[in-house]
DNA sequence: CATCTCAATAAAATCGATTTTTTTACTAAA
DNA sequence: TTTAGTAAAAAAATCGATTTTATTGAGATG
C-alpha cells in the first residue's frame, strides 16, 4: 500500500528537510558537531539553496543551532536537558492522553487497534530497526490523536524527536524492549475500557523507563566535544 | 539602555525573521493570505535568499504555512484555535510557575520587581503601544524564567506569539487593560510570598480574560480577508 | 453555455557565481 | 616562548539569473 494517489512531488527542500532531520535524530552526526555546508551538498545531492533552507527549518525546530556567521551545528546533548525533555513528555502526554480518552471515538479506537497491530508485527523482524521505530512512533501518535489539541500534539511530537536523540544513543536492549512492549498492549486495553487513571500512571511508567534506559547510556561518556 | 557592547551584526536572514516574525504577529498581513516574495523582497529590502530562509524559519515556527509549489500563506486563525491556544497557554504556564516559585531565588525576584517597574512605567505613555506589548512579553517571561525546563519556556513563547496573533485583532481596551494590570501587581506580590495555589489561580484568570477579550473580536468578523 | 486544451504569463524553486566574514598560517616583535 | 599582526585560505551568506512549476485566458469542442 502506497502513500497518496496523485502525490505531486516533494520540492528539493522538504526532501532534503525529512532526511536530514531523521540522520540527525538516529545521531549519524556528534553532538555539537559543526556541519559542513558543502560536505551536506555533495552528501545529499541538493543545491545549496534548498539546502540552506533546510538548515534553517531544522534549526527553527530545534534539532541545529544557527550562529551568527558561523554556519549550523548540531545541538550539544545534556543529561539535565534529557531529564527537561523526559520530565515535560511525561507532564504533556499524559495531558494529551486524558483528552484523547476523553474525545476519543470508536474510529479512533480503530485507528489505536490498528497502529499497536503494525508494532506488533514490526517486532517479528527485529533486524529491521527502523521499521519498528517508525511503527512505534505512530501507535503513541495513535494513541493521542483524539485529544483534539493541535499545538499540544505538536509540541510532543516535537519533545518526542529530541527524545529520540538521546534514546537512540543506547544499544538496542531486548529485556528493556520486552516490557515497553508489554506496556504497549496494557495501554492498548487501557484506552478501550477508557482508564485515564491507570493508563496516566502507565505512560508515566512507560516513558521514565525509556528515559532512565537513555539517561545510563548519556552518562557515562562525559560532556560531547570532537571538533 | 542599549543592547549589547560588541553587538555584532546580524545576517540578513535573521533580521528579516525578526521584523516579519513581528508583522505577522502584529496583523499586518490578512489570515489566509499568500505572500507574494517579491514584494516581501523590496519591502524588507532584502535579497531572495535570506528572505526565503526567513520564511522557512518562520513556517517551521508556525507563524507561515508553506504550500508545496504553491509559496507562503499566512495560516488562517479559527476560533477553535484559539480556544486551544488559550487553554494550552493556561495549563503551559500554570506548570511554569509552579516551578518558577519553587526554584526561584532573589535574582528571580530582582528581576521580576525590574520587569513589573519597566511594565508601569510604559503604561505611562498610552500611545506608545509597541513598548508596552514588549514590557508586557517581558514581564510575563521573568516571571516563569526560573522554571528550570528550557523546553517548556520555549513551547510557552510559542503559544504566546500564536495567542498574540489573535489578541491583536482586539482594539484597545483600557477597562480590560486596568484589570490586567492590577493583576500584574498581584503576581508579583503573589511571586514575592511563594503563594503558588493563589498565583495559579490568579494566572488562569489572566490568561482566560484575554482569551475572551480576543474571542469577543474573533468571533464577529467570520473569516479575514482584505486585500 | 459549459468544459476542455494549450499556449502565454506569472510565480516559485533552484542553481552558479560573487561578496562578505571567519579561520588559519605565517611572520615579527616583546 | 608568547603575543600581535597580517595575508592567504576557507567557509558562510548573499545575489542575479535560470529552470521548473503553477496559473491564467483565449480559442476549440461537446
Amino acid at each position: 500500500m502506497t502513500a497518496s494517489p496523485s502525490a505531486s512531488r516533494d520540492m528539493a527542500s522538504s526532501r532534503v528537510f525529512d532526511t536530514l532531520k531523521q540522520d540527525l535524530i538516529r545521531g549519524r552526526f556528534a553532538a555539537g558537531e559543526k556541519l559542513a555546508i558543502s560536505a551536506l551538498k555533495d552528501h545529499y545531492q541538493v543545491g545549496l539553496s534548498p539546502l540552506r533552507e533546510a538548515l534553517n527549518r531544522l534549526a527553527a525546530y530545534g534539532l541545529l543551532e544557527q550562529v551568527n556567521q558561523r554556519g549550523f551545528r548540531v545541538p550539544a546533548m545534556h543529561l539535565e536537558e534529557l531529564d527537561d525533555i523526559a520530565g515535560l513528555r511525561v507532564q504533556l502526554e499524559c495531558m494529551a492522553l486524558t483528552q484523547a480518552f476523553q474525545a476519543g471515538d470508536s474510529e479512533w479506537e480503530s485507528q489505536v487497534l490498528a497502529a499497536h497491530h503494525r508494532l506488533r508485527r514490526a517486532d517479528e523482524h527485529p533486524e529491521r530497526v527502523e521499521e519498528w521505530e517508525q511503527a512505534h512512533l505512530r501507535f503513541h501518535r495513535a494513541l493521542l490523536a483524539s485529544c483534539g489539541s493541535h499545538w499540544l500534539l505538536r509540541f510532543i511530537e516535537q519533545l518526542h524527536d529530541q527524545f529520540d536523540r538521546y534514546r537512540r544513543l543506547a544499544p538496542p536492549n531486548p529485556a528493556v524492549r520486552k516490557v515497553l512492549d508489554r506496556q504497549h498492549g496494557e495501554l492498548v486495553e487501557l484506552a478501550l475500557s477508557r482508564d485515564i487513571a491507570a493508563a496516566r500512571a502507565l505512560l508515566d511508567d512507560h516513558i521514565r523507563l525509556s528515559h532512565s534506559v537513555a539517561r545510563g547510556c548519556c552518562e557515562s561518556p562525559a560532556s560531547g566535544d570532537n571538533t
